[in-house]
DNA sequence: TTTTATATTGTAAACGTTTGCATATTCATA
DNA sequence: TATGAATATGCAAACGTTTACAATATAAAA
């Protein structure tokens, strides 16, 4: 199958004429290895291109200096600035930082990668999303105690670890109050999966921010979404059928609003000047498919989400000491661009 | 820093009342164990919560189930299809896939990868791109005979592994075939960062299918970018400046081709009427300041290649014999989408 | 019932490191 | 030169598995 190489500590300590204990100690620079000694053992290592096995370390030190990171659908555009933000990080810290991905809703390799990475493959795990809330992953974390972990964007309970969240609530209050500060009051809403947290929230936003302004929540002017971020475009149809149709319409994400212009556009409509669509999570990459304008968003600080959960865990995986889990919430930001306009109507 | 569960299989073998290699025998599905004690074991081991330990496991039997993928700006939309086939064939294995992402130029992070991986984290390593044709990483690659690799796009000569190739040099020979096709004589070229070997080969590609054609490869009509494939909007206005512009562009890629055609498009130039323009990569997504027609292009399989390479290393790993390295030229296939239209020139 | 073959279990070595402790060497000091 | 301190090195145990091999229990055959 392969040709192993297989030098070890073992042949580099007998061409050097030392113990293995000394090579050891050259290699991890322990200072007490005198220079022509040290020499000796670098010209054997070199000669035999010896470079020590991780798996042996790994397990006298019980640690990998290993990072791992699941999320699914890695291929998603979404993750855009979350990896360059991971990336980033990784560049400047000691640990390996290294990426798994779930396919889609595939719950077989989602525990697969959460069992493997959590059992001495890497020393803390970075977990995105909501789609990990299933009862058996949930429930194998909170018996897991060797590994340090970040939950990005779900706040599961009773889970005691770091969780770094998205004021989604804000987010969509910001959004809402935005579109009224442009003079719209006839607010619609397309909303994504209702089942997500994630989504449920930005609702709850939009909600929230409507009746503190006043303004009525009329029921069709909320359209969910089946899961497919595609059927953006049915709700868009459905909202332009309305014998009053909303001025302005807020979505869930930028995917779905992209899709809800596609419907308005198709229909004639112009954005902005008939009808602003606002989306959520500032997309930068869109499908090759749209032509509209860039879309007025709701920017979540993805990129410094990316480097604070490397950089946190970093720092925790080399404190000495018991830290208790960090909790941060992070907020959003509009994103002025192309797809909201002024109120025309009386 | 943290509270250690570190229940080893000895544990399990105490409470459950047998050796631990019984639990070992139970634990990885060998047979030869009466139902009865298997039970017990079970039991011991949910009890106690025990998992196997991956560093020790790794350490005696000299593999890690794990296959891992080193490429260069993993949040780079190109790398969308070829992700997206890394995961599909990663559901569909036994082995664990990760990827290691380095920041744009960085040798050192670069290197720290190689090595790691290489040095008994995984099994197999998958590399995408000649951004690795470094002297330091090549050798040490040469050296490398403990884990089976796969170079993707990269044909260093003197390297036996094996290797995942696309016809570059075909694939600009089609293009420029395919614009000859639609009446066009005029043709030019923006080329990419010529250091580059992919780019060389698409720049050969194109003067030989012009001589092929009996057409003037003229001087001017090679632009070459600077590094930064931004640079295609001023080689495309270097083009429009000429007395004699040509009436169709192929760009080296994709996104040299959307700034081409910004450039174009910015002075009043309407594509594919005016002048059209082809590029390289098919790539799905492009930055959303694009707002041309979708660009007509040629696609690499990019999500063969992933799947492929994945499944290609499954095998090898899996196979008791010595393989010969695989090598493998993916043909490419033109993508007519709206950016090319019918010579209007005399 | 005894013998033999077979199925099940246990023992202990090995994998390649690190590191506490013991020993050996060096060096400065008296 | 002898002494002690400081420095450098080696020995061997430990990390948590797997797996030949040995040992035992069980079943089948005589």
């Amino acid at each position: 199958m392969k040709s192993q190489k297989g030098v070890s500590i073992l042949d580099v300590a007998r061409e050097a004429n030392v113990s293995s204990a000394t090579v050891s100690r050259v290699v991890n620079n322990i200072n007490k290895v005198k220079p022509e000694v040290r020499q000796k053992v670098l010209d054997a290592i070199d000669a035999l291109g010896y470079s020590p096995n991780h798996a042996a370390r790994a397990l006298v030190k019980q640690k990998t200096n290993c990072i791992g990171i699941i999320v699914n659908n890695l291929h998603d555009p979404f993750f855009h600035d979350l990896i360059k933000g991971f990336e980033m990080s990784a560049q400047q810290t000691k640990y390996a930082v290294m990426f798994c991905s779930v396919l889609g809703g595939d719950v077989a390799s989602k525990e697969k990668y959460v069992k493997y990475l959590t059992n001495g493959v890497v020393d803390a795990v970075i977990l995105y999303g909501s789609y990990l809330s299933d009862e058996s992953v949930i429930n194998y974390l909170k018996e897991i105690r060797n590994v340090d972990y970040v939950m990005i964007e779900d706040d599961v309970p009773f889970l005691a670890c770091n969780k770094l969240l998205i004021d989604n609530l804000g987010g969509a209050r910001q959004a809402v109050k935005y579109l009224i500060g442009k003079g719209h009051r006839d607010i619609a809403h397309i909303c994504g999966n209702p089942n997500k947290k994630v989504t449920k929230e930005r609702l709850d936003g939009y909600v929230d921010a409507m009746e503190k302004a006043g303004l009525e929540v009329k029921e069709q002017y909320v359209q969910c979404t089946s899961t497919d971020y595609r059927s953006g475009y049915a709700c868009m149809n459905a909202l332009l059928d309305l014998e009053q149709p909303p001025t302005a319409v807020f979505c869930s994400d930028d995917a779905i609003a992209s899709f809800a212009i596609r419907a308005a556009l198709d229909r004639g409509f112009r954005i902005p000047e008939d009808i602003s669509v606002m989306g959520f999570d500032n997309q930068t990459i869109l499908p090759d498919h749209y032509r509209g304008p860039e879309i007025t968003s709701v920017s979540q600080p993805l990129y410094n989400i990316g480097m604070d959960s490397v950089r946190i865990l970093s720092e925790r995986l080399n404190s000495s000491e018991e830290m208790e889990p960090v909790r941060i919430t992070y907020q959003t930001e509009i994103v002025e661009k192309e797809s909201v306009g002024v109120c025309r109507r009386e």
